[in-house]
DNA sequence: CATAGCTATGTACGCTCGTACACATGACCT
DNA sequence: AGGTCATGTGTACGAGCGTACATAGCTATG
């Protein structure tokens, strides 16, 4: 937007360019080395901030926690609405779930690793409870959209079973495997 | 209880059992803090044993580690046996699965979290991916006991699902509603 | 230009950690 | 009894951590 220093009359107290862009460095340090890996240093560095910047534009280094599983959350959880959006019936939305776990889950394990960083680091910190459950409760909505509150809520469960299992396993499912399990319970 | 210092320090200066009690304390640990609130002192404070003992009973933390999560998920496998190995039918599988779920999976959410640290753990350490396949094949084949391949890898997969968003959710799931789901899939 | 005040930085402190290692101890053999 | 040596312990070291804080730099104002 507007970089021009000479803009605005008014001072800007708060520039959250870099503030955004220390989110955004802390999510890969979370996914490259973990929760335990994620420091104050590794951040800054990733970001090519001085370390100072850390303290500055945070008050712990649970804060910038929050703030990038937030982030994270919400692009899952748009994910979830965009593919679901897009089916206007129910044989859509079946169709719809099954692209979700085999392209958007499983095709990226990224995020099935930060869904389980963010649960093991939700169990120790309250303050990340809170994100863990309004991003389940969004994929859940989702679901909604197109099955009734107990099937969108087992089937929820069922889609983390499987990516989970899939992921983690040796041998991951195949996209056949997916459609069977899903169907197997929806039909 | 002989709190003496001499004399428990006399009685332990020779105790064969003393790596074994340091893996449970280890275990015990992780329950409470997390893998990452697991240290080699702490461990020693639980176990009331000097911070020396530990190196000289494993070569790093990682090694304790190891042994402990190898331990639990023996544990946990042996679970999954007795209640499925008590089934007779296909009926009385599916009502084993039931129970296994809300009284051994949900009713303990320990066992839950030890699992997703180990999940966690094994994203970062290869020494315990080995660990966390080697459980989940366990009770894979206690499942496979009464269902073909295919259902039992589906329905492990449902399993952990259900009991992952149940401990982690603000309303876990009732005993109906484990049983609605379990049965919508298997019938 | 001078100045004031907010933004940003470099550095240092106190702490905890894993691990190494010199040394103490006591069980067992002869 | 006395010596040997695996077993077990106490302590110290260097590294890395979160955080605090004095101060440097910049920008809007007078």
């Amino acid at each position: 937007m507007t970089d021009d220093p000479r803009t605005a009359r008014r001072a800007r107290r708060h520039d959250p360019g870099r503030r955004d862009r220390l989110i955004d460095a802390a999510l890969h340090v979370i996914a490259e080395r973990g929760v335990a890996g994620t420091t104050h240093r590794e951040i800054a560095r990733v970001a090519d901030v001085p370390l100072g910047s850390m303290t500055y534009h945070f008050s712990s280094l649970d804060e910038v926690l929050a703030e990038a599983f937030t982030r994270h959350a919400a692009a899952a959880a748009e994910v979830f609405d965009e593919r679901l959006g897009a089916a206007t019936d129910r044989d859509s939305a079946i169709e719809a779930v099954i692209t979700l776990i085999r392209d958007d889950l499983i095709g990226s394990p990224n995020d099935l690793v930060m869904a389980v960083e963010l649960y093991v680091a939700a169990a120790r910190k309250p303050a990340l409870r809170a994100v863990t459950q309004g991003w389940m409760q969004r994929s859940r909505d989702a679901l909604e959209r197109h099955f009734d509150p107990t099937t969108a809520r087992e089937l929820d469960a069922l889609i983390e079973g499987l990516v989970l299992h899939s992921v983690l396993s040796t041998d991951p499912m195949t996209p056949d495997q997916i459609r069977h399990a899903v169907e197997r319970y929806l039909r």
